[in-house]
DNA sequence: TCTGGGGTCCTAGGACCC
DNA sequence: TCTGGGGTCCTAGGACCC
Protein backbone atom coordinates (compact mmCIF):
# COMPACT_ATOMS: atom_id res chain seq x y z
CA UNK A 1 0.00 0.00 0.00
CA UNK A 2 2.64 2.33 0.62
CA UNK A 3 5.26 2.53 -1.49
CA UNK A 4 7.93 3.33 1.28
CA UNK A 5 7.25 -0.18 2.86
CA UNK A 6 8.44 -1.66 -0.43
CA UNK A 7 11.39 0.62 -0.77
CA UNK A 8 14.63 -1.38 -0.73
CA UNK A 9 17.14 -0.17 2.25
CA UNK A 10 19.38 1.78 1.02
CA UNK A 11 23.44 1.61 1.76
CA UNK A 12 24.67 5.13 2.34
CA UNK A 13 28.29 5.75 2.73
CA UNK A 14 29.25 9.65 4.23
CA UNK A 15 33.00 10.03 3.72
CA UNK A 16 34.48 13.03 5.60
CA UNK A 17 37.85 14.14 4.86
CA UNK A 18 40.13 14.41 8.48
CA UNK A 19 41.61 17.61 8.95
CA UNK A 20 41.24 18.01 5.50
CA UNK A 21 43.63 21.40 4.50
CA UNK A 22 46.26 20.27 7.43
CA UNK A 23 46.43 16.85 6.05
CA UNK A 24 46.42 18.42 1.96
CA UNK A 25 49.42 20.28 2.97
CA UNK A 26 51.27 17.28 5.12
CA UNK A 27 51.13 15.23 1.46
CA UNK A 28 52.50 18.13 -0.75
CA UNK A 29 55.66 18.41 2.31
CA UNK A 30 55.85 15.14 4.12
CA UNK A 31 58.01 17.08 6.82
CA UNK A 32 54.89 18.35 8.15
CA UNK A 33 53.44 14.84 9.32
CA UNK A 34 53.48 14.25 12.99
CA UNK A 35 53.93 17.95 13.88
CA UNK A 36 51.20 20.33 15.18
CA UNK A 37 49.99 22.37 11.97
CA UNK A 38 47.23 25.46 12.32
CA UNK A 39 45.70 26.59 8.76
CA UNK A 40 44.68 30.03 9.28
CA UNK A 41 44.18 33.47 8.31
CA UNK A 42 46.68 36.63 8.52
CA UNK A 43 46.59 37.49 12.07
CA UNK A 44 47.96 41.10 10.51
CA UNK A 45 44.58 41.40 8.88
CA UNK A 46 42.77 40.12 11.45
CA UNK A 47 41.62 37.09 10.43
CA UNK A 48 43.74 35.30 12.25
CA UNK A 49 41.91 32.44 13.27
CA UNK A 50 42.27 28.28 12.96
CA UNK A 51 40.22 26.97 10.18
CA UNK A 52 42.06 23.71 10.21
CA UNK A 53 44.33 22.23 12.83
CA UNK A 54 46.19 18.58 12.82
CA UNK A 55 45.36 16.52 15.42
CA UNK A 56 48.74 16.80 17.10
CA UNK A 57 47.70 20.60 17.81
CA UNK A 58 43.77 19.21 18.53
CA UNK A 59 45.73 17.25 21.18
CA UNK A 60 46.88 20.33 22.88
CA UNK A 61 43.73 21.84 22.91
CA UNK A 62 43.59 23.78 19.31
CA UNK A 63 40.33 24.37 18.03
CA UNK A 64 39.14 25.33 14.86
CA UNK A 65 37.99 29.67 15.12
CA UNK A 66 40.65 29.80 17.89
CA UNK A 67 42.71 32.66 17.27
CA UNK A 68 46.09 32.12 16.52
CA UNK A 69 47.79 33.78 19.61
CA UNK A 70 45.37 31.82 21.44
CA UNK A 71 46.38 28.54 20.19
CA UNK A 72 49.94 29.52 20.35
CA UNK A 73 49.35 29.91 24.35
CA UNK A 74 48.12 26.25 24.53
CA UNK A 75 50.96 25.53 21.83
CA UNK A 76 53.85 27.62 21.27
CA UNK A 77 55.27 24.92 18.58
CA UNK A 78 52.58 25.46 16.90
CA UNK A 79 53.27 25.93 13.10
CA UNK A 80 50.74 28.27 11.28
CA UNK A 81 49.99 28.22 7.62
CA UNK A 82 47.89 30.27 4.93
CA UNK A 83 44.99 28.26 3.51
CA UNK A 84 46.28 27.05 0.18
CA UNK A 85 42.21 27.15 -1.71
CA UNK A 86 43.40 26.16 -5.13
CA UNK A 87 45.56 23.25 -3.33
CA UNK A 88 42.51 22.32 -1.40
CA UNK A 89 40.05 22.10 -4.31
CA UNK A 90 42.60 20.06 -6.45
CA UNK A 91 42.58 17.67 -3.74
CA UNK A 92 38.92 17.26 -3.59
CA UNK A 93 38.55 17.16 -6.95
CA UNK A 94 41.05 13.97 -7.01
CA UNK A 95 38.90 12.62 -3.87
CA UNK A 96 35.72 12.68 -5.70
CA UNK A 97 37.28 11.19 -9.20
CA UNK A 98 38.11 8.00 -7.18
CA UNK A 99 34.30 7.91 -5.78
CA UNK A 100 32.83 8.22 -8.81
CA UNK A 101 34.86 5.31 -10.14
CA UNK A 102 32.74 3.06 -7.74
CA UNK A 103 29.24 5.09 -8.47
CA UNK A 104 27.55 7.50 -9.98
CA UNK A 105 25.75 8.36 -6.98
CA UNK A 106 28.38 10.50 -5.31
CA UNK A 107 27.11 14.02 -3.64
CA UNK A 108 30.00 16.48 -2.11
CA UNK A 109 28.52 18.21 0.18
CA UNK A 110 31.47 20.52 0.85
CA UNK A 111 35.05 20.64 -0.14
CA UNK A 112 35.94 17.79 2.37
CA UNK A 113 32.95 15.62 2.61
CA UNK A 114 29.97 13.91 0.77
CA UNK A 115 27.34 11.06 0.50
CA UNK A 116 27.66 7.89 -1.73
CA UNK A 117 24.53 5.68 -2.38
CA UNK A 118 26.15 2.11 -2.13
CA UNK A 119 22.89 0.09 -2.06
CA UNK A 120 23.37 -1.49 -5.52
CA UNK A 121 27.34 -2.32 -5.24
CA UNK A 122 26.28 -3.23 -2.28
CA UNK A 123 24.86 -6.20 -3.76
CA UNK A 124 27.95 -7.55 -5.32
CA UNK A 125 30.38 -6.52 -2.65
CA UNK A 126 30.22 -6.29 0.93
CA UNK A 127 29.36 -2.71 2.04
CA UNK A 128 32.73 -2.73 4.64
CA UNK A 129 34.88 -4.04 2.18
CA UNK A 130 34.03 -1.53 -0.18
CA UNK A 131 34.64 1.53 2.11
CA UNK A 132 37.74 -0.11 3.39
CA UNK A 133 38.88 0.17 -0.22
CA UNK A 134 38.18 3.64 -1.00
CA UNK A 135 39.61 4.62 2.05
CA UNK A 136 43.15 2.96 1.63
CA UNK A 137 42.79 4.15 -2.20
CA UNK A 138 42.28 7.62 -0.98
CA UNK A 139 45.04 6.89 1.35
CA UNK A 140 47.62 5.44 -0.68
CA UNK A 141 46.79 7.39 -3.87
CA UNK A 142 46.41 10.68 -2.50
CA UNK A 143 47.81 10.70 1.02
CA UNK A 144 44.95 11.47 2.84
CA UNK A 145 42.89 9.90 5.46
CA UNK A 146 39.40 9.84 5.77
CA UNK A 147 36.34 8.61 8.31
CA UNK A 148 33.44 6.76 6.44
CA UNK A 149 30.57 6.08 7.80
CA UNK A 150 27.72 3.61 6.65
CA UNK A 151 24.37 3.97 7.51
CA UNK A 152 20.83 3.56 6.12
CA UNK A 153 20.66 6.94 5.23
CA UNK A 154 22.30 9.67 4.88
CA UNK A 155 21.42 11.63 8.61
CA UNK A 156 22.89 8.22 10.38
CA UNK A 157 25.88 7.77 7.90
CA UNK A 158 27.02 11.39 9.31
CA UNK A 159 26.69 10.86 12.22
CA UNK A 160 28.68 7.33 11.51
CA UNK A 161 31.47 8.93 10.29
CA UNK A 162 32.11 11.48 13.40
CA UNK A 163 32.09 8.54 15.99
CA UNK A 164 35.46 7.26 15.03
CA UNK A 165 38.46 9.67 13.75
CA UNK A 166 40.70 9.87 12.51
CA UNK A 167 40.46 6.97 9.44
CA UNK A 168 37.73 5.70 10.88
CA UNK A 169 34.91 3.19 9.99
CA UNK A 170 31.78 3.19 11.50
CA UNK A 171 28.53 1.35 10.83
CA UNK A 172 25.36 2.64 12.51
CA UNK A 173 23.11 0.04 11.62
CA UNK A 174 18.98 0.79 12.99
CA UNK A 175 18.86 -1.40 15.95
CA UNK A 176 21.83 0.18 17.14
CA UNK A 177 20.04 3.74 17.62
CA UNK A 178 19.46 2.82 21.58
CA UNK A 179 23.02 2.06 22.65
CA UNK A 180 25.11 4.01 19.89
CA UNK A 181 23.55 7.36 18.77
CA UNK A 182 20.65 8.00 21.76
CA UNK A 183 23.47 8.66 24.59
CA UNK A 184 24.84 11.32 22.61
CA UNK A 185 24.52 15.09 23.89
CA UNK A 186 22.13 16.56 22.51
CA UNK A 187 24.60 19.49 20.98
CA UNK A 188 26.13 16.60 19.00
CA UNK A 189 23.45 15.69 16.32
CA UNK A 190 23.58 17.50 13.15
CA UNK A 191 21.27 19.95 13.16
CA UNK A 192 21.25 21.37 16.58
CA UNK A 193 23.70 24.25 17.44
CA UNK A 194 24.09 26.38 20.33
CA UNK A 195 20.37 27.80 20.52
CA UNK A 196 18.86 25.16 19.59
CA UNK A 197 20.88 22.91 22.42
CA UNK A 198 19.53 25.93 24.82
CA UNK A 199 16.22 25.58 24.12
CA UNK A 200 16.24 21.69 24.24
CA UNK A 201 18.12 21.69 27.32
CA UNK A 202 15.16 24.02 29.13
CA UNK A 203 13.02 21.35 28.28
CA UNK A 204 14.84 18.56 29.43
CA UNK A 205 16.39 17.39 27.01
CA UNK A 206 20.25 16.26 26.95
CA UNK A 207 20.14 13.67 25.13
CA UNK A 208 19.80 12.53 21.68
CA UNK A 209 17.60 9.78 23.46
CA UNK A 210 15.53 12.43 25.06
CA UNK A 211 14.93 13.81 21.75
CA UNK A 212 13.74 10.67 20.28
CA UNK A 213 11.19 9.79 23.08
CA UNK A 214 9.82 13.48 23.14
CA UNK A 215 6.57 13.94 21.83
CA UNK A 216 6.67 15.10 17.94
CA UNK A 217 3.29 18.23 19.22
CA UNK A 218 5.52 19.76 22.05
CA UNK A 219 9.17 19.76 19.39
CA UNK A 220 7.10 21.78 17.13
CA UNK A 221 5.50 23.86 19.40
CA UNK A 222 9.24 24.45 19.85
CA UNK A 223 11.48 24.73 17.37
CA UNK A 224 8.88 25.12 14.56
CA UNK A 225 9.22 22.42 11.25
CA UNK A 226 12.77 21.63 12.48
CA UNK A 227 11.67 20.03 15.60
CA UNK A 228 9.47 17.25 13.59
CA UNK A 229 12.41 16.64 11.61
CA UNK A 230 14.99 16.59 14.38
CA UNK A 231 12.61 14.22 15.96
CA UNK A 232 12.47 12.00 13.14
CA UNK A 233 16.15 12.16 12.26
CA UNK A 234 16.70 11.41 15.93
CA UNK A 235 14.40 7.99 15.41
CA UNK A 236 16.55 7.37 12.28
CA UNK A 237 14.28 8.66 9.92
CA UNK A 238 16.17 10.23 6.87
CA UNK A 239 14.49 9.69 3.16
CA UNK A 240 16.73 12.35 1.81
CA UNK A 241 17.98 11.00 -1.39
CA UNK A 242 22.19 11.16 -2.42
CA UNK A 243 21.69 13.87 -5.31
CA UNK A 244 24.73 13.57 -7.37
CA UNK A 245 23.08 17.37 -8.88
CA UNK A 246 22.96 19.51 -6.00
CA UNK A 247 25.73 20.96 -6.48
CA UNK A 248 24.95 22.34 -9.76
CA UNK A 249 21.79 24.29 -7.90
CA UNK A 250 24.05 27.52 -6.60
CA UNK A 251 21.05 29.46 -4.90
CA UNK A 252 23.75 32.57 -4.62
CA UNK A 253 27.34 33.33 -5.02
CA UNK A 254 29.04 36.11 -2.40
CA UNK A 255 32.10 37.61 -1.27
CA UNK A 256 32.86 38.87 1.83
CA UNK A 257 35.65 40.85 3.54
CA UNK A 258 36.78 42.24 6.68
CA UNK A 259 38.69 45.42 6.58
CA UNK A 260 42.22 45.21 8.28
CA UNK A 261 40.36 48.08 10.89
CA UNK A 262 37.07 49.31 11.31
CA UNK A 263 36.79 52.70 8.67
CA UNK A 264 34.34 55.06 8.23
CA UNK A 265 36.34 56.41 5.27
CA UNK A 266 33.73 56.33 1.77
CA UNK A 267 37.28 55.78 -0.76
CA UNK A 268 38.24 53.04 1.59
CA UNK A 269 34.71 51.58 1.43
CA UNK A 270 34.36 51.75 -2.15
CA UNK A 271 37.32 50.50 -3.28
CA UNK A 272 36.69 47.31 -1.19
CA UNK A 273 33.26 47.36 -2.45
CA UNK A 274 34.42 47.06 -6.17
CA UNK A 275 37.03 44.46 -5.23
CA UNK A 276 33.68 42.79 -4.11
CA UNK A 277 31.82 43.16 -6.58
CA UNK A 278 35.12 42.70 -9.26
CA UNK A 279 35.10 39.26 -7.32
CA UNK A 280 31.74 37.84 -7.42
CA UNK A 281 31.50 38.74 -11.14
CA UNK A 282 34.25 37.01 -11.39
CA UNK A 283 33.12 33.81 -9.81
CA UNK A 284 30.11 34.13 -11.82
CA UNK A 285 31.25 34.19 -14.82
CA UNK A 286 33.39 30.69 -14.35
CA UNK A 287 29.94 29.28 -13.51
CA UNK A 288 27.71 30.89 -16.42
CA UNK A 289 25.49 32.15 -14.23
CA UNK A 290 22.66 35.46 -14.10
CA UNK A 291 21.37 36.71 -10.67
CA UNK A 292 18.40 38.91 -10.37
CA UNK A 293 18.74 40.21 -6.98
CA UNK A 294 21.79 41.35 -4.76
CA UNK A 295 22.46 41.56 -0.95
CA UNK A 296 24.73 44.22 0.52
CA UNK A 297 25.98 42.77 4.25
CA UNK A 298 27.51 45.61 6.33
CA UNK A 299 29.09 44.36 9.95
CA UNK A 300 29.53 47.36 11.90
CA UNK A 301 32.53 47.67 14.78
CA UNK A 302 30.48 46.42 17.32
CA UNK A 303 29.64 43.21 15.15
CA UNK A 304 26.32 44.01 14.33
CA UNK A 305 25.41 43.14 11.32
CA UNK A 306 22.76 44.03 8.88
CA UNK A 307 21.67 42.70 5.34
CA UNK A 308 19.69 44.31 2.65
CA UNK A 309 18.83 43.20 -0.46
CA UNK A 310 16.78 43.91 -3.35
CA UNK A 311 15.10 42.29 -6.59
CA UNK A 312 15.78 43.32 -9.46
CA UNK A 313 13.21 43.90 -12.84
CA UNK A 314 16.85 42.29 -14.94
CA UNK A 315 19.23 39.65 -14.57
CA UNK A 316 22.90 40.84 -13.88
CA UNK A 317 26.26 39.37 -14.24
CA UNK A 318 28.44 42.37 -14.96
CA UNK A 319 30.77 44.06 -12.37
CA UNK A 320 29.46 47.67 -12.77
CA UNK A 321 25.90 46.44 -12.38
CA UNK A 322 26.78 44.60 -9.12
CA UNK A 323 29.00 47.42 -7.79
CA UNK A 324 25.98 49.71 -8.75
CA UNK A 325 23.18 47.73 -7.22
CA UNK A 326 25.34 47.35 -3.88
CA UNK A 327 26.27 51.04 -3.44
CA UNK A 328 22.90 51.61 -3.84
CA UNK A 329 21.68 50.08 -1.19
CA UNK A 330 24.76 50.89 1.17
CA UNK A 331 24.30 54.21 0.23
CA UNK A 332 20.49 53.86 1.57
CA UNK A 333 21.30 51.96 4.47
CA UNK A 334 24.66 52.47 5.82
CA UNK A 335 23.87 54.61 9.03
CA UNK A 336 27.77 56.09 9.09
CA UNK A 337 29.17 54.19 11.92
CA UNK A 338 32.16 52.20 11.59
CA UNK A 339 32.46 49.56 9.45
CA UNK A 340 34.01 46.21 10.10
CA UNK A 341 32.69 43.88 7.30
CA UNK A 342 31.42 44.43 3.72
CA UNK A 343 29.79 41.65 1.72
CA UNK A 344 28.15 41.39 -2.01
CA UNK A 345 25.89 38.46 -2.76
CA UNK A 346 24.13 37.74 -6.13
CA UNK A 347 20.48 35.72 -5.82
CA UNK A 348 18.11 34.22 -7.74
CA UNK A 349 20.49 32.89 -10.10
CA UNK A 350 19.86 31.40 -13.34
CA UNK A 351 21.82 29.46 -16.23
CA UNK A 352 23.19 31.59 -18.28
CA UNK A 353 23.31 29.23 -21.16
CA UNK A 354 19.41 29.20 -21.56
CA UNK A 355 19.56 32.88 -21.22
CA UNK A 356 22.33 33.07 -23.74
CA UNK A 357 20.08 32.08 -26.49
CA UNK A 358 17.84 34.70 -26.42
CA UNK A 359 20.34 37.23 -26.27
CA UNK A 360 22.06 35.84 -29.53
CA UNK A 361 18.72 37.35 -30.99
CA UNK A 362 20.00 40.97 -29.76
CA UNK A 363 23.17 41.03 -31.25
CA UNK A 364 25.40 44.51 -30.98
CA UNK A 365 28.32 45.29 -32.89
CA UNK A 366 29.45 48.30 -30.70
CA UNK A 367 29.17 50.04 -27.20
CA UNK A 368 26.71 52.49 -28.00
CA UNK A 369 24.34 50.03 -29.44
CA UNK A 370 25.18 47.79 -26.24
CA UNK A 371 23.88 51.25 -24.53
CA UNK A 372 21.13 51.24 -26.74
CA UNK A 373 20.12 47.50 -26.19
CA UNK A 374 20.21 47.78 -22.13
CA UNK A 375 17.90 50.95 -22.74
CA UNK A 376 15.13 49.12 -24.40
CA UNK A 377 15.97 46.33 -21.86
CA UNK A 378 15.32 48.73 -18.61
CA UNK A 379 12.76 50.26 -20.79
CA UNK A 380 10.67 47.02 -21.74
CA UNK A 381 11.11 45.62 -18.33
CA UNK A 382 9.12 48.28 -17.11
CA UNK A 383 6.37 48.04 -19.65
CA UNK A 384 6.04 44.46 -18.97
CA UNK A 385 7.05 43.98 -15.39
CA UNK A 386 9.26 41.34 -16.85
CA UNK A 387 12.50 41.07 -18.31
CA UNK A 388 13.92 40.52 -21.77
CA UNK A 389 16.45 37.66 -19.79
CA UNK A 390 14.09 35.75 -18.76
CA UNK A 391 14.03 32.07 -19.47
CA UNK A 392 11.00 31.35 -21.83
CA UNK A 393 10.28 27.60 -21.51
CA UNK A 394 8.90 27.83 -25.19
CA UNK A 395 12.38 29.10 -26.74
CA UNK A 396 14.74 26.68 -25.47
CA UNK A 397 14.20 24.32 -29.15
CA UNK A 398 17.74 24.04 -30.60
CA UNK A 399 18.59 26.64 -33.96
CA UNK A 400 15.31 29.09 -32.45
CA UNK A 401 16.63 31.93 -35.09
CA UNK A 402 13.31 33.70 -34.65
CA UNK A 403 11.56 35.41 -31.96
CA UNK A 404 9.09 32.90 -30.64
CA UNK A 405 6.99 34.54 -28.37
CA UNK A 406 5.34 37.77 -28.86
CA UNK A 407 6.82 39.54 -26.12
CA UNK A 408 10.20 39.02 -27.93
CA UNK A 409 8.72 40.04 -30.98
CA UNK A 410 7.87 43.22 -29.18
CA UNK A 411 10.73 43.89 -27.63
CA UNK A 412 12.93 43.13 -30.91
CA UNK A 413 10.81 45.52 -32.85
CA UNK A 414 11.08 47.86 -29.90
CA UNK A 415 14.70 47.52 -30.29
CA UNK A 416 15.03 48.51 -34.25
CA UNK A 417 12.86 51.23 -33.65
C1' DT B 1 43.39 42.73 22.65
C1' DC B 2 38.45 37.21 20.90
C1' DT B 3 35.29 35.58 16.92
C1' DG B 4 36.76 34.53 8.74
C1' DG B 5 34.25 33.50 4.75
C1' DG B 6 31.44 30.45 1.98
C1' DG B 7 26.87 28.85 1.86
C1' DT B 8 21.54 26.84 2.80
C1' DC B 9 17.08 26.82 4.80
C1' DC B 10 13.39 28.72 7.71
C1' DT B 11 10.45 32.35 9.74
C1' DA B 12 7.72 36.33 9.99
C1' DG B 13 5.46 40.50 8.63
C1' DG B 14 3.57 43.42 5.06
C1' DA B 15 1.82 44.06 0.34
C1' DC B 16 -1.14 42.45 -2.86
C1' DC B 17 -4.42 39.45 -5.19
C1' DC B 18 -8.51 36.50 -5.48
C1' DT C 1 -20.41 49.53 5.78
C1' DC C 2 -16.89 46.09 7.45
C1' DT C 3 -14.02 42.50 6.67
C1' DG C 4 -12.78 35.87 5.95
C1' DG C 5 -9.21 33.06 4.40
C1' DG C 6 -5.79 31.45 1.25
C1' DG C 7 -1.80 32.15 -1.59
C1' DT C 8 2.48 34.42 -3.40
C1' DC C 9 6.13 37.71 -3.44
C1' DC C 10 9.44 40.63 -1.15
C1' DT C 11 12.51 41.87 2.62
C1' DA C 12 15.16 41.16 6.93
C1' DG C 13 17.04 38.35 10.10
C1' DG C 14 18.26 34.02 12.52
C1' DA C 15 20.16 29.37 12.91
C1' DC C 16 23.13 26.16 11.24
C1' DC C 17 27.00 23.88 8.71
C1' DC C 18 31.88 23.42 6.92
Amino acid sequence: MNEAVHKQRRIIFHVDMNSFYASVEMAYNPNLKGKPLAIAGNPEERKGIVVTSSYEARAKGVKTTMNVWQAKKLCPELMVMRPNFPRYRAASKAVFKIFSEYTPLVQPVSIDEGYMDVTEMAKEVHAVDLARELQQRVLTELDLPCSIGIAPNKFLAKMASDMKKPFGLTILRKRELPTKLWPLPIGDMYGVGEKTAAKLNATGIYTIGDLAKKDVYHLKQLLGINGERLHNRANGIDNRPVDPDAIYDFKSIGNSKTLPHDTTDDKEIYTLLQELASKVEQRMKRKRTVGRSVQLMIRYHDRRTITRSKKLRYYLHDKKDILLEANDLLQKHWNLEPIRLLGITVGDLEEQQLLAKQLDLFTYENEAEKEKLYEAIEHLSSKYGKNPFIRLEDDVSEGAQQPTTSFQKDFLDDFKS
